[in-house]
DNA sequence: ACCGTCGCCATTTTT
DNA sequence: TGGCGACGGT
């Protein structure tokens, strides 16, 4: 094995195998180098490949992961279990699914399904529909299962007096039930019911713990309890374990993850090797310098320094905007410039942000300007109607009792049952415990309409049909056969309007990608399909290249990385969200979300605010975030933003017309008319904040008035300096450190 | 049964 | 602002 190419902790951590093992990967250091070496290793030093595990959360890194390894190992590399954890899950559950009273092809609910099946309970169980919302239950039952916790979990609770626990209760009760009937696992239940599988199951916890002699985790910080669980014990046996994460880049504790599996990993594997990778390989020594002044504020964290060899070139800059127009009209403009100066042909930039509404002003400007961009994660292909409907198809053809996929498609193409026949329907197949395909012979009974009756029944037929050649067919043939004999292919035909087209179109496209599934599955069946289909996700798909600005949620932006990167609406209360800023848990996790995004710029990073924004209608002024201060700007020194571009920007409104623009473009005269104004600040060197005060995060003080206290937040520096101080009368006050005359404690 | 309108509501992130 | 559910008219 030749280890030329790893620098000296890369390299220690491939070669470190013989106990359990964290890795501290900072962003950009190369773990998963460092991670594939270390796989290759192990087969070279004679593990068998199929006694290495590799878990990570995206199929992206699952997919990068394997075939990286593939590359540096050859075929070996084949058989090296490598995927998600859900994926895993998912497989395991279908593997032993005989020796653990589950059905081997239960079907995986997605968010969607979720909700609509929260709904079902909500109206079963007469609760008041404004005051509970489904994403509510939803969030708590995928919380609960995130800590392995069942529905008596929640009774206890409500004994204890928790007063929403009770309703809790019921709804996840009722909701398990209802998985069950549709033969229908949640994400939560994936992780969860593995993890009961191997806790009540001794032989087959040692059939897998005997299997797996090497296990890696990555992205560990994100693991919740169930997966952390999980790891735990397919390694207990071995304790060759390998966890690689990055503290300052847990961003999904919001959903379950449990930073201190991270922090902790030390305590529950005694004497495990810890080896830090800090060496950065991906952005400049300017990039890093304001990620890491940002960062340095958190205080649960722990330490490690980024440095780097790159050179130090392009810049680091703030960019401050009238309002969220003007914002993505400079962002439009800077990136139209870099177009010119690169020969008319589009670079790679992407814009974050923190919340999805954001991207609407992007798009259209963009768009105005003819900017060719992607966007994100904001309406998934597998989220549009009509995709849903045709794969409600699908999945009641898999199994008949998914109610869920039942109610979506039983009127759509229109078959005229209308709402009181499905209601009559519905309540039928409650009281006799049936699944609603499964009341259908009973629908006379139910106090059904003749005619609906009749559809129902030919809807039935239909259904049935297609049934019976689900395992001998693949799933492209099946869905041929779905869109033009169900009729729904006909209605849209019928509609004829620009949306309908689109959702034609799409369809289509939903053909291309089963017929490329058939080409790279092996299993090309219905159920393949659907087991695949269940785990996927648009950032897999995300290409960073390729002369387009990609638009994101900086929750997406994780493990990508580009060479211009603009992060916007830095604002407080926005970035940071409004809640977060006297909560210093999510303060910090808006820091390191800030972190985050800042560390995925390779040459150019661009911090943007505005100072007013209508948000839900309203229209706010906003103040700069403090992660703009934090990371080195001051707004005493600002100086005007891009005096480059200024100039480029006269230049450009003066000058003949560019060919990459759209035609449209030119005749919005209104749209060129744009200029920065002097007070379009910028700042383009970063300096390091030298913090000299005595007043640390957390250091106790006492006050002439309001006692003692402790310092829970600061902001500011030198005379400038506020902090806010929670005295033992339990308020808190914000102070100006020059003025308040703190004494020490 | 279906469609349009009204008004209310929340507004973070989703493997 | 816009998405969604309730309601009422056809």
């Amino acid at each position: 094995m030749n280890f030329d190419k790893l620098n000296a902790a890369q390299k220690e951590a491939a070669l470190s195998i013989d106990g359990p093992l964290i890795i501290f990967a900072g962003a950009g250091t190369g773990k998963t180098r460092a991670l594939t070496y270390r796989i290759a290793n192990l087969i070279e030093k004679g593990i068998h490949p199929s006694a290495i595990l590799g878990v990570t959360f995206t199929n992206k890194a699952a997919n990068e992961m394997k075939s990286r390894v593939i590359e540096l190992a050859g075929e070996y590399g084949q058989s090296v279990w490598i995927s998600t954890f859900h994926s895993f899950c998912a497989a395991f559950l279908r593997i032993e699914a005989k020796n653990i009273a589950l059905t081997p092809d239960f079907l995986i609910y997605d968010y969607a399904d979720q909700i609509n099946l929260i709904k079902d309970c909500i109206r079963e169980l007469d609760i008041d529909e404004k005051k509970f919302k489904p994403a509510y239950f939803a969030d708590k039952i995928s919380r609960a299962k995130d800590a392995l916790q069942e529905p008596e979990s929640f009774e206890e609770r409500s004994r204890r007096g928790d007063f929403n626990a009770a309703i809790l209760a019921k709804i996840y009760r009722l909701y398990q039930s209802k998985l069950k009937l549709a033969d229908a696992l949640d994400f939560g239940d994936l992780i969860m019911q593995t993890v009961q599988a191997l806790l009540a199951f001794p032989s087959i916890l040692e059939k897998y713990q005997n299997k797996f002699e090497h296990i890696l985790v990555d992205e560990y910080q994100d693991t919740n309890h169930a997966q952390y669980m999980l790891t735990k014990l397919l390694a207990a046996k071995h304790k060759r374990i390998c966890v690689v994460g990055d503290d300052d880049q847990s961003i999904y504790s919001w959903r379950g993850a449990d930073i201190s599996n991270i922090l902790d990993f030390e305590k529950d594997y005694p004497g495990a090797k810890r080896i830090k990778l800090e060496q950065n390989y991906r952005s400049t020594p300017k990039i890093l310098n304001a990620a890491a002044n940002v960062i340095k504020n958190n205080n649960s964290r722990i330490t490690k320094r980024l440095w780097t060899q790159n050179d130090e070139n392009g810049t680091v800059e703030t960019l401050k905007a009238n309002d969220e127009i003007d914002e993505a009209l400079k962002v439009a403009m800077h990136i139209l410039h870099a177009a010119q100066n690169n020969g008319n042909s589009f670079l790679d930039f992407a814009v974050f942000y923190r919340t999805n509404a954001q991207s609407r002003v992007f798009e259209d400007t963009f768009r105005r300007f003819g900017i060719p961009y992607t966007i994100v994660g904001a309406l998934r292909f597998y989220d549009r109607a009509e995709i849903k409907t045709i794969m409600a198809y699908l999945k009641l053809i898999y199994n008949p009792n998914d109610n869920i996929s039942f109610k979506r498609i039983i009127n759509s193409p229109r078959r005229g049952i209308g709402k009181t026949s499905l209601q009559n329907l519905e309540t039928l197949s409650i009281k006799k415990n049936l699944s609603m395909w499964d009341a259908i012979p009973f629908a006379k009974e139910a106090g059904i309409t003749k005619s609906s009756v009749i559809a129902l029944e030919s809807f039935a037929q239909f259904i049935k049909s297609i049934i019976d050649i689900k395992d001998k067919a693949d799933v492209l043939t099946i869905c041929k056969r779905v869109i033009s004999e169900s009729g729904y292919l006909r209605e849209l035909e019928v509609e004829n309007t620009i949306e309908s087209k689109e959702r034609i179109e799409n369809i289509k496209e939903l053909i291309t990608a089963i017929g490329d599934f058939l080409k790279r599955s092996p299993d090309k069946t219905l159920a393949g399909y659907l087991t695949q289909i269940a785990l996927v996700n648009d950032v897999d798909e995300v290409q960073t290249d390729g002369g387009k600005a990609t638009l994101m949620t900086l929750h997406l932006a994780k493990g990508l990385e580009f060479d211009n990167v603009f992060i916007c609406g830095l604002e407080e209360g926005l970035f940071p969200i409004r809640d977060s800023s006297f909560n210093s848990k999510e303060l910090e996790e808006e820091r390191r979300l800030a972190y985050v995004g800042m560390t995925r710029a390779r040459k150019n990073l661009y911090l943007c605010w505005a100072t007013q924004r209508t948000l839900f209608g309203k229209r706010q002024y906003n103040s700069q975030s403090r992660f703009i201060s934090e990371a080195g700007f001051k707004d005493e020194f600002a100086v005007r933003f891009f005096e480059d571009s200024l100039r480029q920007t006269k230049q450009f409104n003066n000058g003949s017309p560019k060919h990459f623009l759209k035609p449209n473009f030119y005749k919005k005269k209104t749209s060129i008319d744009y200029l920065p104004s002097d007070d379009e600040i910028i700042k383009d060197t970063v300096y390091e904040i030298v913090d000299n005060s005595p007043y640390k995060i957390g250091a106790f003080v006492k006050h002439s008035i309001f006692g003692k206290g402790k310092i829970i937040e600061k902001s500011g520096s030198g005379d400038e300096l506020k902090l806010v101080v929670l005295f033992e009368t339990g308020q808190w006050k914000k102070l100006l450190a020059k003025v308040a005359k703190l004494e020490m404690l």
